[in-house]
DNA sequence: CCGTCTATTGATAACGTTCTCATTCATATC
DNA sequence: GATATGAATGAGAACGTTATCAATAGACGG
């Protein structure tokens, strides 16, 4: 098995234009003090010979190895697509940082690590070390996991923490969680709810928290209370029929909730269904995420998008451009909509005004 | 900007060692001809450093590039992800494979490449000279398309051909079509039913004339006429509308009928709804792909699932292969199952009978 | 017209790995 | 015991690109 070589290097390119191959170089990568018509020479004999640098021997040079790395849980990952119930980050990044990243000459690579095990260090450092990708775009909950940033830090690796907020390396960026809960609670009070139950994610994510944070600030400028009207799932259905069930327990049990995912949006649904609630006549129901699935319950969802493929297409070009313009200070919100369908209604008459 | 090291290279563990490079290289790629106790010995190091090979040098040497190329037709990848109804071909694979690749220290990595452009060959052309991929997945439309094959040929690199029988280089591998046409037939036929209609995707597949030909054959087995009930949409939803009204229409309407894609069978289902028909009671209906948007549909449809990722997967694994055992010489078959929900009945008794 | 500076080009080393070939040493064969 | 065989290891070239530094040529000020 031998050698096995490219067809065409910029050995030939150089001989074909009669110059060095550092000449060629600069041609390639778009270098300054290059006489135009020693740039166009060049570019005639790459066009005539169809010559594309290969990226492995870029990356041997030195210099960028054009390569984007994602990071994903495997578990949540793999979960989400045994379910066959809706697009997950994987898939949307996939596409929305792919188009993106290719626009720009570069690659994405995905990469599944577990944040529970001992060996994330281990993982994410092989692959690293074997890609040594020019930036790592780092997905919840790894995104504020300090044993992953702290590993990209040390070694230099521009990156993105979707979903994180804090200070510290890498390109914070969030969907404006708050601002998109506090989107939904607006849209349910202008209906006339007052009693607006809220069922939060897992802890393990600090979203969980700014998602909580923008309901709460939408009901006090309402002056609307929301003690006794908060519930924590873990994301999951059966969390959210537990939450559920408990808000509906309540004495003044909500006349419409926001759930922190889709799953537990559905598990609302269904527990609505099982105490004879129509919904959205008697029940109004936002979710978070809207995956494909909420559009074909009955009725079909109310959801706040979470624009999952603009933030990866954001983070790629951020990621790109951060040799040239830095990091931002500021945490990059890539915001998301109300997707407005028939979950919510408006409130019914309360005998009590 | 300077030149990125890499922290950890095979000098550094041959030095720890005590041994030559070569001999590092050896162990890491499980070479013979070397004394277990040496083995041990480098392993120990490589152990102990946390080293990892770059694959940029390895390719750069001239072997592998440890990456698998999948190619995808943009315009339908980016349709259907867009639509947001289902999960593409892109995502099924994506996993399927990459967790594959995973497991034997490649990556994949994926294109979009547009079939009816003419510079199909310089695209792909550019992402192989640019990644020197190991081999490629390629998929319909393109595993049909000379250019791609030929290109791929030509440059000796192993790839697979997905919903492609015909001989010729390459690795032919198909979901069993035929099979599963004629699984839903019998299944329909097993119900009771003698007129079941198909409606046939593009003729730009091959794939949709294998179809076909597992529904005349099943027909055909249990000696029912299957003239006059074929029409041939484009996969799509709107021709899917087109094609059941035109069978429906026949004076000697199907009972039953078989779609090409999902979409053509939701089509279906909408055009029974249009003329008053109760699916599945005066007509069944069963679907090809089961995306996930036919678990949502009333009634939910009985559908041939293809799998796509396991099909990916064992592409993965053939390619990797290929050094050691060459291409199958017979088109390899990853078989999709009937999986059964409610859109198909018992047949109404009919008078005649 | 000379010296200085800067824009442009080129030559060579370096990147981290494997390939090829050479060398050593042990074992089997005659 | 000499020789052929093969296993185990090592040395150096090669892969295709960019970084670094040197060289050249032209521009500009005096």
């Amino acid at each position: 098995m031998g050698r096995r070589r490219q067809s065409v290097t910029i050995k030939h390119v150089a001989a074909d234009a009669g110059v060095s191959l550092q000449t060629v170089s600069r041609v390639i990568n778009n270098e300054p003090n290059v006489r135009p018509a020693m740039k166009e020479r060049v570019q005639a004999s790459i066009d005539k010979l169809g010559y594309v640098p290969s990226i492995a021997a870029q990356r041997m040079s030195g210099s960028r190895s054009y390569l984007i790395l994602a990071i994903n849980d495997r578990d949540r990952t793999i979960a989400d697509w045994r379910a066959r119930d809706g697009r997950d980050w994987v898939d949307q990044m996939l596409l929305g940082g792919m188009l993106t990243a290719a626009e720009r000459g570069y690659r994405m690579i995905f990469e599944l690590v577990d944040t529970h095990s001992d060996h994330v260090e281990r993982e994410l450092g092989a692959a690293i070390a074997a890609l040594q990708p020019d930036g790592v775009i780092v997905t919840p909950p790894h995104s504020e996991n300090p044993q992953i940033t702290g590993l990209l830090a040390e070694r230099g690796i521009p990156f993105a923490r979707i979903g994180s907020k804090a200070e510290g390396p890498g390109i914070a960026m969030t969907m404006g969680d708050e601002l998109l809960a506090a989107k939904a609670t607006d849209h349910l009070i202008e209906l006339g709810h007052t009693r607006i139950g809220f069922i939060a994610g897992s802890d393990e994510y600090s979203l969980s928290g700014w998602r909580v944070d923008g309901w709460r600030e939408a009901m006090a400028n309402a002056e609307l209370a929301c003690d006794d009207l908060l519930e924590r799932g873990d994301f999951g259905f059966e969390s959210g029929l537990v939450a559920a069930r408990a808000l509906l327990d309540r004495e003044a049990a909500p006349t419409a909730i926001i759930a922190s995912s889709d799953q537990m949006a559905l598990a609302t649904l269904e527990v609505a269904k099982e105490r004879g609630l129509d919904v959205p006549r008697d029940l109004s129901i936002v979710s978070f995420d809207n995956t494909p699935v909420v559009r074909f319950t009955t009725p079909a969802l109310t959801a706040l998008d979470q624009p999952i493929a603009r933030t990866a297409a954001r983070a790629v070009e951020l990621l790109i451009d951060t040799r040239k313009n830095g990091t931002p200070e500021q945490p990059v919100v890539v915001e998301g909509e109300l997707v407005v369908r028939g979950s919510p209604a408006r409130a019914p008459s309360r005998s009590s005004s």
